[in-house]
DNA sequence: CTACCAATATGACCCAAATCATAGTAAGCA
DNA sequence: TGCTTACTATGATTTGGGTCATATTGGTAG
């Protein structure tokens, strides 16, 4: 760790011990993010005192689609789901967040309304900065700048990869890929319901779940309730490929 | 085929008057693209300094999903479809490009291979700026790197909203959603084959030209071979919008 | 002019996966 | 401890739209 005594300037937000120490905990939660990891601790006190923690109890809403993109915000504890509904209520999923990652920083950036909904997917708290703060915190630094599109650069290759998927692949390849881009993130146990699974995929929770029962068949997962541990990752790998032609 | 006299001088960046005028119209160009419209005539010119002409004739590809991303690319004249191939052959379109646009950037800041492949979609000429060139360039010019993101903003959104009509809605809706898309970048009256609407869509080509014929028997849209005239916005919207619920 | 090929068109068939129905099961909570 | 509610499970039925097959038409290369 580096020295922690810059919290002088930060006495016109908010003065006294204990908002300083609120201040350092806070920074250290904007370390862990990858578009702030490479910013001094001097920066990340500045950003800090911008910062406030907000709550949200599993299925609250952080914003819905449409809203005006007043701030954006960092997971610190739980995990936040990005969705949007189609036609008729069914939910798709475009990508779950956990600690240190960042949600709804594209509006900010662009002024327009959040193109999704942003839910609890759990118990979670949240960093929030108000829109004008960041946008003039990283006016000044051109590597935040580029962290950032280091981070576009890469949901955009993600979605791509997913349209591709959806709109080429059976929806049997389309699980396989799922869970295999779910564990490369997350590792080999995966928290996430059949449900989750299906809206993630592009498909109903009922195949979801026949699918997700034959890979347990076939020894390729193990699995409880709301929660799936990949066994072989090989074998995922193949059913995701290859369409099965004998 | 076709003609290449225009790559004559291509080899060589001898100083001179032929050299100063192709600057001074690549600066024109460049002008043109989103990116770059803020920036002096300066920097346009130094950019400019740093692009080479190539020349493509329909069909040829630009570059291919994973080729390293030496470059990226503006379209001067014709037009680029990027597409991605999924298991079997089955190409789907992740997005055309038209005069003044770029393509390969998002390959190029993350130096990562390009995630989708470029094919001309018509004789087509581009500016080609290397990789490093490029970088050093936009180092020095935060308000282009603003641009960019800015940029890659919108494709993610136009990418996530088609991913949700992928997995949600039916494919007359999705063929409706493509339709008006195209035509609020194009105008009412698209360059496109069927086909090609079909690999927008994630759908086949005989599905969309059975949609496309519903709709110019209901007065919706005219069209000749290749080319597709919105009459009706309002019609196609509600195509797009309501299943046809009774 | 003619030949050829891509684009458009249309019918028939079929199947993957959605939909509908019903039920067992684990977890949280009063 | 039982009640309620998600989650998981599995069968039966239906259907949107993919696949296959076959024509017709317009553009264009030679």
């Amino acid at each position: 760790m580096r020295s922690q005594k810059a919290l002088s300037f930060n006495g016109s937000y908010s003065p006294g011990k204990l908002a300083g120490v609120l201040v350092k905990a806070e920074s250290q939660l904007l370390k862990r993010s990858f578009i702030f990891s490479g910013s001094s601790e001097e920066e990340l006190a500045e950003l800090a005192g911008l910062a406030a923690r907000r709550s949200f109890a599993t299925g609250e809403f952080v914003f819905w689609e449409g809203d005006a993109p007043d701030s954006f915000y960092i997971v610190i504890e739980g995990r936040v789901k990005v969705l949007k509904h189609s036609s008729l209520g069914k939910e798709f999923i475009i990508a779950f967040f956990g600690p240190g990652e960042m949600f709804g920083e594209v509006a900010v950036f662009q002024d327009r309304p959040y193109p999704a909904s942003a839910q609890a997917a759990a118990d979670t708290k949240v960093l929030r900065i108000r829109r004008e703060d960041f946008l003039s915190f990283v006016a000044q630094r051109p590597q935040v700048v580029l962290r950032i599109i280091s981070v576009l650069g890469e949901r955009l290759r993600d979605a791509q990869g997913r349209l591709k998927d959806l709109a080429g692949e059976r929806v049997e390849q389309r699980l396989a890929h799922t869970l295999l881009m779910l564990s490369a993130k997350l590792g080999a146990t995966l928290p996430f319901t059949r449900q989750e699974i299906a809206d993630m995929a592009g498909t109903t929770t009922e195949t979801a779940i026949r699918f997700i029962s034959r890979l347990k068949d076939g020894g390729i997962i193990r699995s409880a309730r709301g929660r799936i541990t990949i066994l072989d990752k090989t074998k995922l790998r193949l059913l995701s490929e290859g369409p099965p032609r004998v």
